[in-house]
DNA sequence: CAGTTCACGATTGTTAACAATCTATGTCAA
DNA sequence: TTGACATAGATTGTTAACAATCGTGAACTG
């Protein structure tokens, strides 16, 4: 989600397995359910590699995106009643204070958790799902084929996105999120590869 | 996806075992992720169970449902240049087929497996898992909560449906599935439950 | 007779040893 | 020098025994 496991890295399991201080089969699960989600690609007998999207799978990605996200900010702007406006006040503001920071790995961490809070603003659960898988995978993909300035979204068009919810404007919302998706996607080069890191010293780092 | 197994029904470890003839480890591998997907429950220290959704989890699901496949099918009826028609006209093929034949458990199977189609017919990787995983829970759904006449589709509306697509009318196929949808879920019952079954005969049965 | 407690059996969760597979290194021959 | 082959090491996959937890039923008490 934060871009510090570049994709192809090798994720061997005893290495996590002192990384996280736990047993074996902890770690065989957890790769199992990342497998699962498309997140890392386990080779048999080989190991789990960070997943590498390539520039097909990048594009339905996004494809899939502009399927979704469409209709559910409009659904949001419509239907503000049984909706959790609170959630996505909340973020906007948290994503100010990172910005004024300047704290980089965490506005690209809030940048993509805007939208999957998009989404758990439906109170749906499995929209909530269906984002969080897509919103995860962009994150791989703007890693990987990303210009390192443009890692995070533009400063204010989440803002702008919420205003539209706000003032019940469908249209509007639904325009300004097809335009935010477009900026994301043309800020890619799908030429260039970042090239893969063969460690987790990422992870080690934080702790 | 054929609703052999009642929601709530445990699913042992022991007896799948024997069932299948594999160790645990596979076993407890398939029982993760079908939680993960959500298909079962897996309790602590408990045990697996058929996932058995609630009255909110079934509005969730078709509001879901919903929200993806008037998109989808429009955008089918729009793009007909990139996307695999000739899958669904096999499929509709097989559905009557099946109808004529009067065979039960395949008509269910495949009542379901159209909507899957219709993401597959995209070719689009990740609309297809989002659909399958939509569609399987709706089996479920109706397997809880739908009268035991209408567990299939209506005879003809899948066929309307492909054929909207083909003459490339967005409006229209996005009002059939609309209308469609409609129809599946205003012909549950909310109030009335099916009671579990509790063992794995459906699936023995079957050998 | 009802309710509680304890103990047993059954089931799941974990661990550790073992087997199988792959990668890499080094040797030999062309 | 390069290629193939074989062997050793490392890594993953599997199995089986062990530990922990939960549900059930019997025994006991009020």
């Amino acid at each position: 989600m934060e871009q510090r496991l570049a994709p192809n890295t090798k994720l061997s399991e005893a290495r996590l397995c002192e990384t996280f201080g736990v047993g074996r089969m902890r770690v065989r699960r957890a790769l199992l359910l990342l497998s699962s989600q498309g997140i890392i690609k386990l080779q048999s007998n080989r190991g789990a590699y960070v997943a590498c999207p390539d520039k097909s799978e990048a594009n339905d990605v996004f494809a899939a995106r502009m399927l979704i996200e469409p209709p559910l900010v409009r659904q949001l702007a419509q239907n503000s009643g049984d909706i959790d406006l609170k959630l996505l006040i909340d973020h906007i503001a948290l994503e100010d204070a990172a910005r004024q920071k300047k704290e980089r790995t965490e506005i690209i961490r809030l940048s993509g958790e805007f939208h999957t809070k998009l989404a758990q603003a439906t109170r749906n659960k499995f929209i909530f799902r269906m984002m969080r898988e897509l919103v995860t995978r962009t994150s791989l993909i703007v890693g990987l084929f990303g210009s390192s300035e443009n890692a995070s979204c533009p400063d204010d068009e989440h803002s702008n996105i919420l205003k539209a919810i706000q003032s019940h404007n469908p249209a509007l919302a639904e325009q300004l999120l097809m335009s935010h998706l477009d900026h994301i996607q043309s800020g890619l080069d799908m030429e260039a590869r970042q090239e893969p890191q063969d460690d987790l010293a990422a992870i080690l780092g934080s702790d």
